[in-house]
RNA sequence: GCUGCUGUAGCUCAGUGGUAGAGCACUUCCUUGGUAAGGAAGAGGCCAUGGGUUCAAUCCCCAUCAGCAGCUCCA
């Protein structure tokens, strides 16, 4: 899933001092939002400049979450360097409030700005296109390229704070110069930047690197390699229930489940294209006796391997082939993350080969399935449909098609599609989905694809009802994407609360005294039978720090039995993140939790 | 890959040009406790790896590996 960052992720980085803030938050000031945030860059790139004098300037605008502004500056800043600018546009703020525009010619524009050495800004005088004004805002001593608009007065209220500083080249182009990007954001109100501070912050505390070492999720390990999971038995766990549930939706689905190698011939991806496409992606061959093969990137040419080892008739399709297949991709080091963004990962693919007469109600079939698993985990999600990119195969007629049919299988199922003009694979167009999570960041993970190609490069084919051998369809899918890169996010968008049936740990068993551990080691028995994941806390010690445990471990359900539940059968129930208990026949739990647990329930409560 | 930063015990982090500390976790003993940390003792480190500078390097320099904030690129 592609993350929409939040601190700062780029939302439109334009070639015009624009602003393109969404601007989301509630609009409390005389201003639009991100009108405000684009004049503290301003006003912060005065402070820079007061500071660091010689410092040359790019871009400057307002962001989702605030602003930032590229720098060109001799010496790499710091963080605390931050606070001293912070002061600086303070003193700024006061001293020269008022905010002033003036229009010049470009010719005006390019010589002020090349007699100040601002060799960015001559040049973003010349991407300014013909026919629209060339303006420049001025507070102060300090003036600006810029299109505007801006606040009126530097002096008015509104709270901004400067969050971090990182690296960006000029222009998005990592072959030009790399300047230093300072972030931050500013809001009308401290109350509003307190509360950002404080989501971002709670961001921070549901990083799941941060989850996955104190819950003990997932590990990755130098001595193994950069971009490589490893899972844990907690994560385990979860991965099984997903696992678990993915496998009877499929199959209650007409799917059927194939296994497929993870090392091939190369000659195998020559023919499906993906050496020509996506090459850079894939890792060097590798001889066995003399024949070179591949560590597969994708899954699809195994499944067409499958699909070809016999004739197919109409009567067979749809072939529906699921796999929940691994495939190892090369990723520059620089962008590894976590579980988000690594190099071995295993996707819930599956291939679909159907006839043309087939394709929309396919299309619509799976888009049903996408709708299940992302309510199963209360994401609601917003869905794109990408078009042709550059580096393409096949016709454009055959796009066109496939184009069509996505917009047909939406329709039936009364889906709107949002555009991503050139964000098709390589094969062919998809239909992409967001998911909103519950601190509002978006990510990508599902994806339904149309693939005319690799079905003719190939050579797949059934015979119809005609008796004439024609070409099928195929649809690649895959719901969650990857598990590390769903999972990854799984773990944040609940906190690591994980919903009683895929939880790590369901249930947590604690004896008040040691001579209670048989009455609980009994009803671990039982729930075991029954499949739950008991967390037995037996061992000698105190059962005030058994609770901390297994508060912190984010179980679901303490037990706490002593003298009084072992006589009459009956266990204190304490719920995640509370402090009451409520005591009840251990049967009458036993049967909650399987309601719970069967109904996928995403709350405990 | 690029820019900047980081790497000390399983985890979170102190610290010093003369080869190391804390808290938590771990082990053992004591504690029998009714809802978020009982007490004591012990064990645990080639200070990421490889070079260099130096009488002497965990500390300074270089490279490599890994991580962090971003950029660029993606499930």
């Amino acid at each position: 899933m592609r993350r929409e960052g939040p601190a700062g992720g780029p939302a439109g980085e334009g070639l015009t001092m624009e602003a393109k803030a969404s601007g989301q938050a509630a609009q409390a000031g005389p201003f639009p939002l991100s009108t405000l945030r684009h004049s503290v860059s301003h006003l912060m790139a005065s402070a820079v400049e007061k500071l660091y004098p010689g410092a040359k300037f790019g871009f400057g605008p307002a962001i989702e979450h605030g602003f930032y502004y590229d720098l060109d500056l001799p010496e790499p800043l710091e963080d605390k360097d931050l606070r001293k600018i912070e002061k600086e546009m303070a003193r700024i703020a006061k001293r020269s409030p008022k905010l002033e525009c003036e229009t010049l010619t470009r010719e005006q524009a390019r010589e002020r700005m090349r007699a100040k050495g601002q060799s960015y800004k001559v040049e973003a005088v010349d991407l300014i296109p013909e026919g629209e004004a060339i303006t420049f805002y001025r507070h102060g001593d300090w003036e600006d390229l810029c299109e505007g608009p801006h606040i009126d007065r530097l002096d008015r209220n509104f709270a901004f704070k400067l969050l971090n500083i990182a690296g960006a080249y000029w222009r998005g182009d990592e072959k030009r110069p790399m300047l230093q990007r300072i972030y931050g954001t500013a809001f009308w109100s401290q109350e509003e930047l307190d509360k950002h501070l404080a989501w971002l912050e709670e961001i921070k505390q549901r990083d799941h690197r941060k989850l996955g070492s104190e819950l003990d999720l997932f590990t990755t390990h130098q001595e193994a390699g950069g971009g490589l999971v490893f899972w844990h038995p907690h994560l385990g766990a979860v991965r099984r229930a997903l696992e678990d549930f993915l496998a009877k939706e499929h199959t209650r689905r007409g799917y059927e489940f194939v296994y497929t190698p993870h090392v091939m011939r190369e000659q195998l991806f020559s023919i499906s294209g993906h050496l020509e496409n996506y090459g850079e992606m894939m890792y060097d061959s590798f001889g066995i006796e003399e024949v070179k093969y591949r560590i597969k990137p994708m899954n699809c040419p195994g499944h067409v391997m499958i699909y070809k080892s016999r004739a197919h008739s109409y009567r067979d399709l749809p072939i529906r082939f699921a796999e929940l297949g691994t495939v190892y991709r090369f990723e520059r080091s620089g962008v590894l993350h976590g579980m988000m963004r690594v190099r071995g990962f295993t996707q819930d693919d599956a291939h679909i080969f159907c006839t043309p007469d087939q394709l929309e109600s396919e299309i619509a079939g799976v888009l049903e399935l996408v709708h299940v698993v992302l309510e199963t985990f209360g994401y609601s999600y917003t869905a794109y449909l990408a078009t042709r990119p550059e580096k393409a195969i096949g016709e454009p007629e055959i796009w066109e098609r496939a184009i069509a049919a996505l917009k047909r299988g939406a329709a039936l199922r009364g889906l709107p599609l949002e555009l991503d003009e050139g964000g098709g694979a390589f094969y062919g167009p998809k239909i992409d989905f967001k998911i909103k999570d519950s601190l509002g960041r978006e990510w990508q993970m599902s994806t339904v694809q149309c693939d005319f190609n690799l079905p003719e490069r190939f050579d797949i084919h059934f015979m119809d009802s005609d008796g004439r051998q024609k070409r099928p369809i195929m649809i690649h899918r895959a719901i969650l994407g990857s598990m590390e890169r769903f999972i990854g996010g799984l773990i944040e968008h609940f906190g690591g609360k994980f919903p009683l049936w895929c939880a790590p740990k369901q249930v947590a068993l604690i004896p008040i005294r040691e001579e209670h551990a048989p009455y609980v080691r009994k009803l671990e028995a039982l729930l075991r039978e029954d499949l739950f994941r008991v967390a037995l806390m037996d061992s000698p010690g105190h059962m005030n720090n058994k609770i901390k445990d297994a508060q912190q471990l984010q179980i679901p359900f303490m037990l706490i039995a002593g003298d009084r539940e072992a006589a009459e059968n009956t266990v204190a129930v304490r719920k995640r993140g509370t402090r009451e208990q409520v005591v009840m026949p251990f049967d009458e739990f036993h049967a909650l939790i399987r309601k719970l647990r069967d109904s996928r329930a995403i709350s405990i409560d």
